[in-house]
RNA sequence: GCCCCCAUCGUCUAGAGGCCAAGGACUCCGCCCUUUCAAGGCGGCAACAGGGAUUCGAAUUCCCUUGGGGGCACCA
């Protein structure tokens, strides 16, 4: 199946768009291709440097394209703004055919007629003075230099049905679309004329895109009886909104794919969220890999009803992902968010301590830095500062360069033990003497990484605080 | 205002007339495991929007109401 994912470039791709994006892979990926073309028609709306960031997020999520800007192709260019010659020659065969005539309304007189249309109901539409004019009297005014947008002339009461891939079947009757225009005063071609011309140049053999689309297809079927061309397959996919409700590219939340990568989410997770955001494997696997659901995808499972994105999901998601990295990975990762401080023996350790505590990847920075930085200013009740007092003690006796944190954490707990004490409240504030905090790394991972030197050290810095109540 | 679409736990969903006093996953809450923190294991809370109709029987079909989404441009 051909297949192909056109964004306009007037933001960063956001959770929405890169669904879009990966359910076309997957429909292509079953033995297909995939043309992604970039709708750039309009340079106001087309923000700079949005389409490098763009190719460099579908391929980060894994997305393979093998007909785009970048790639080539045998119907290149794939860039909108460069296809204006292919446009303007599927519009002269319709002006030849007389599927499209000159309108001399005004923007104006459109927007009131308009107006008036909407009180009484009722599509809008230019209405049929111009679509009545003869073509003397629409060549002599358009050569007296009167300005004019092209419009389609809609046939009159006709039905226009599809069986949508996603939605099932739909009918749309002609008197509710209005004659819309294919290319405005200026010369500038409209999107659903231009992306309709590209999809048939293209042999797009079917479009899958969002909703909000969803009326350009009665248009663009319009167009392919028009012009003779046998009308695509459609399939529109249901809006994903924000947590509030919003629609989510007016959401402030994370939801831009690059946002996402910065952040350190794994792209693997993005995909697994995506894929199963208004989609259910019929196998029910909990945890599909990209190739299962390239083996499983089909257009039928998607949710008809539009669905909320929910980032503790995604989030779980990837806490999953990254527990389950081989070791290197798992480095290369969690390194690439800080840098090493100096005067650490095996900074690897620590990255692997903080494999099951890490949510994103960017997490080991505060994670990092507890057991890096000194906890300042810190002061202990009574009870948990004289258990300190032993712990201290059977570390000072063990050897002063060991970092065996499992030989460690077992040495303590049998002084505690002797000395008559809960080995727990030894431990809990062995762990706060040592980073400030009640949870966090192991305590075994702890004293392998900073050695019983800098335990030391820090043990020695707290304080009784003979006012406070113990906690709990 | 008009047109179209949609509606199952808070969220993502399973569900094609009897297998459903509705199943899974995330969140939340307990318990277990445990030398601390997690992870992990086990268990629990939690939904068919409301009302009619069809049927021996409805989450599943039809109608109305309500709610949500989208559209109605010389915007992409």
């Amino acid at each position: 199946m051909r297949v192909r994912f056109s964004p306009a470039l007037t933001g960063a791709l956001d959770i929405g768009g890169a669904r879009t994006a990966l359910l076309n892979h997957l429909i292509a990926s079953r033995g297909g291709a995939l043309v992604l073309r970039i709708e750039d028609a309009d340079p106001t709306r087309t923000m700079s440097g949005a389409e490098d960031a763009l190719l460099a997020d579908l391929r980060w999520l894994g997305i393979t394209w093998s007909e785009g800007p970048d790639a080539g192709g045998p119907y290149a260019p794939y860039r909108q703004s460069e296809r204006t010659d292919a446009h303007a020659s599927h519009l002269a065969e319709l002006t030849a055919s007389h599927a499209a005539y000159r309108c001399f309304c005004t923007a104006k007189a459109v927007a009131a007629e308009r107006a008036e249309d909407e009180k009484a109901g009722g599509a809008s539409r230019c209405h049929d003075t111009c679509r009545a004019l003869s073509s003397e009297e629409s060549e002599a005014r358009a050569s007296a230099g009167e300005p004019y947008a092209w419009r389609f002339a809609v046939p009159v009461a006709e039905t226009v049905l599809w069986e949508d891939a996603v939605q099932g079947e739909i009918s749309v009757r002609s008197e509710d679309i209005g004659d819309f225009v294919l290319a405005d005063s200026d010369g500038t071609f409209t999107r659903v004329f231009a992306s309709w011309a590209d999809d048939v140049d293209m042999h797009i053999a079917l479009v899958v895109r969002g909703d909000g689309d969803i009326s350009m297809t009665p248009r663009q079927i319009l167009l392919s009886r028009a012009a003779g061309v046998e009308p695509l397959a459609y399939g529109h996919l249901p809006s994903v909104t924000s947590p509030d409700g919003a629609p989510l590219c007016e959401s402030v939340g994370h939801t831009g794919i690059t946002e996402l990568r910065d952040t350190g989410y794994l792209a693997s997770a993005v995909v697994e969220y995506l894929a199963l955001l208004g989609w259910s494997d019929p196998d029910d696997r909990e945890n599909p890999t990209l190739s299962d659901v390239e083996q499983a995808f089909s257009l039928d499972r998607v949710s008809k009803a539009p669905c909320v994105h929910d980032p503790e999901r995604l989030r779980t998601i990837n806490a999953r992902h990254l527990r389950a990295l081989p070791h290197d990975a798992l480095v290369r990762t969690l390194g690439a968010y800080m840098s090493r401080p100096p005067g650490w023996a095996d900074f690897d350790a620590l990255f692997e301590a903080a494999r099951d505590e890490v949510v994103v990847a960017s997490d080991i920075v505060t994670i990092a830095d507890f057991v890096v930085s000194r906890p300042s200013q810190l002061s202990l009740d009574a009870e948990a500062h004289a258990a300190l007092v032993v712990v201290s003690a059977a570390l000072e006796a063990a050897d002063p360069g060991s970092y065996n944190g499992e030989a460690l954490v077992g040495r303590i707990r049998r002084k505690l033990k002797a000395a008559g004490l809960q080995p727990n409240v030894g431990l809990e504030a062995l762990r706060i003497a040592l980073t400030g905090q009640e949870s966090g790394l192991p305590l075994t991972a702890l004293l392998s990484i900073m050695g019983v030197a800098e335990a030391l050290i820090r043990i020695d810095s707290t304080q009784v605080d003979t006012h406070r109540a113990r906690k709990r």
